[in-house]
DNA sequence: ATGAAAGCGCTAACAT
DNA sequence: ATGTTAGCGCTTTCAT
């Protein structure tokens, strides 16, 4: 019940308690006699450091802090996992913060990792807790920005280009004939938001259509304001939605549903955001995937090299197009729309990410 | 940069040491003079207490760990969140253990929980992990289980009682016209494995039906073994099948669809653990639901009260089935799936846990 | 009510 | 290569 401390390993070893220490730490040179009989006693006391007393002495404390919006939206659950695991990999312990969608939780959070003296911080910002950010970098805990950067807060971010998979995903719903192509944006807040919004009217413009209002449904990112955009668009009379991200595209799904829409034939969607079960709705979606893996991963050694002291440049993963059944150029999808996908998914492994 | 202490806010305050700690932890009495000198130098320093150095003194850390199997699941994401929530409530912050599935993980993870010196634990417990527990308790930190109790292990848990869900599941199929029902099962390693099967069990032979070898396959809570579980059984020619849990659902799901089996005509299909989006599968899918918020909440308040020393008894929460379109008793289900659960939908929120 | 001082467990100088 | 020791920032006696 007493846990062992450095004192009794150096007791038991017949070491000093600098010696315990060096030969712990594997720092500066140790011989194999003492090595042997320090790492003996450790083992049969079960002595474990206290993290504690290492942290106020040498000023790390082997932990990071996460800090997401919403661990129960399956793309920060993902991410989560990913930096999880990969700070792990390099030893570190990762402590939640969960600012469960709301500014003054977020705010919480941020003095919890401020008092926990954490190594670093990966993030995903929420504009709205500018201040908060800026306590972070005011006391010099390095930190990196995940998915979403801010505009005027200089840390390096890594984050997905929506480019590619929304020109592509507009191309694909106007060559099957759409034109009035509604849009449900998340919020210009977020620098996602904004991108994903931008490069829809990009996309658009490309192909000589304007956007005017009638087009476009302010969202959230949540479910309810997915559903509530869709219905709003589709009583204006668009052929067409492109949902910007995961939770709105069942929001939307939701309403379509509701209203007795065959999707893929009575209406096109296209969602932001790939999900395992988008392959099991009704009918699979077409979606907008960003490399999430990838973005945890380097995330994590952005963020290392930022705790190195470097000063890691930031970064913009590209996204993609995933075509499935919820767009009316597949005629046969309606008849047969999982085997086309089960084929599919036979073949490589798109960003690794879809279970095997 | 440089972080004030508690020596800076004495000095600036012009009381001691002592007095501002006692001030700052609201402990022992202080004159209302002193109280205000104190908080105005803490305010104008921005101090913030370094946990550390309070953790190696009064030995308790602030922090608490949550180790879970795998943070992709939805069911333990949205643990996570309500268990995380809870405890920031409470002015705890919670470590984020992902086993990740992984033995190996779970380990290194119960190593690192013993070196942060976390004033408690909740954990959702792998049997293949039962050395690593028995380290938690022999270091004397109170954990509670959830959603899991392992047998012969003294620790109180607050779990889910499958009976109520499952016969109410079993009797749905039952009255369908079933009787070659087959069960994809969990890892009978573990407690929920073995409850959901034997409930299922015990609601058979309730009706006079026994369980033969060719009604089960058995899976492991992933995904991947449900769509195999799906296969094997619909070779063995069951006419309904009960999955153990909602990510093997979705691979039952994705067998039937790749199948071209019509679930809710050609076959029918009942899972454990409810998801939002399981109302937009094709079909929506009926499920045995359980508490996960109250799973989460009593389990941190059971962690609380282990941490104040008490012996909490250990609960169950009931199970419930939430009905949908995949099973053939509802005729008009196919035809209209999502306008009766819409309609369903805007009537009492189960367990509080359907997003408005 | 407050100050002085010991000490939590550890690392890193500084000795030798 | 190893022992000795100061001190990280804080809480908590023990005095006063």
């Amino acid at each position: 019940m007493h846990k062992p401390t450095i004192k009794d390993v150096a007791a038991r070893s017949g070491m000093s308690v600098g010696t315990v220490s060096r030969v712990l730490n594997g720092s500066q040179a140790t011989s194999e006699a003492s090595r042997q009989a320090v790492l003996e006693a450790a083992g049969e006391l079960g002595y474990l450091p206290n993290a504690h007393a290492r942290s106020l002495r040498s000023d790390h404390s082997g932990t990071i802090a996460l800090l997401v919006p919403d661990i129960r939206n399956p793309f920060f659950a993902e991410l989560a996992r990913v930096v999880e695991t990969a700070a792990l990999d390099y030893g570190l312990a990762t402590l939640l913060c969960n600012a469960d969608e709301d500014a003054a939780q977020f705010d919480r959070y941020v003095e919890v990792i401020r008092r926990q003296r954490v190594d670093g911080v990966a993030m995903i910002p929420i504009s709205e807790a500018h201040r908060a950010i800026d306590r972070v970098i005011d006391d010099g805990i390095p930190m990196v920005f995940l998915d979403r950067h801010v505009p005027g807060i200089e840390v390096p971010s890594v984050v997905s280009d929506p480019e590619p998979g929304v020109a592509q995903a507009v191309g694909r719903l106007l060559s099957a004939g759409h034109s009035r192509i509604g849009i449900i944006t998340g919020p210009m807040s977020s620098s996602t938001g904004r991108e994903r919004f931008q490069t829809y009217c990009a996309a658009m413009a490309a192909h000589g259509l304007g956007i005017d209002d009638q087009l476009v449904a302010n969202g959230d990112f949540q479910e309810e304001s997915g559903a509530q955009g869709a219905a709003l668009l589709l009583d204006r009379g668009v052929t067409a939605i492109f949902a910007s991200d995961s939770l709105m595209s069942m929001g939307a799904l939701r309403t379509c549903h509701a209203r007795g829409l065959r999707i893929g034939a009575d209406i096109d969607l296209i969602g932001f955001d790939d999900l395992p079960v988008f392959t099991l709705t009704d009918p699979p979606l077409t979606v907008v995937d960003q490399p999430i893996a990838e973005i945890g991963r380097r995330g994590v050694d952005m963020l290392l090299a930022r705790m190195g002291g470097e000063q890691p440049d930031s970064v913009r993963l590209p996204t993609r197009l995933i075509d499935r059944s919820s767009t009316r150029g597949m005629p046969d999808a309606r008849r047969q729309p999982h085997q086309a996908e089960a084929t599919r998914r036979t073949g490589s492994q798109p960003h690794g990410k879809e279970r095997p």
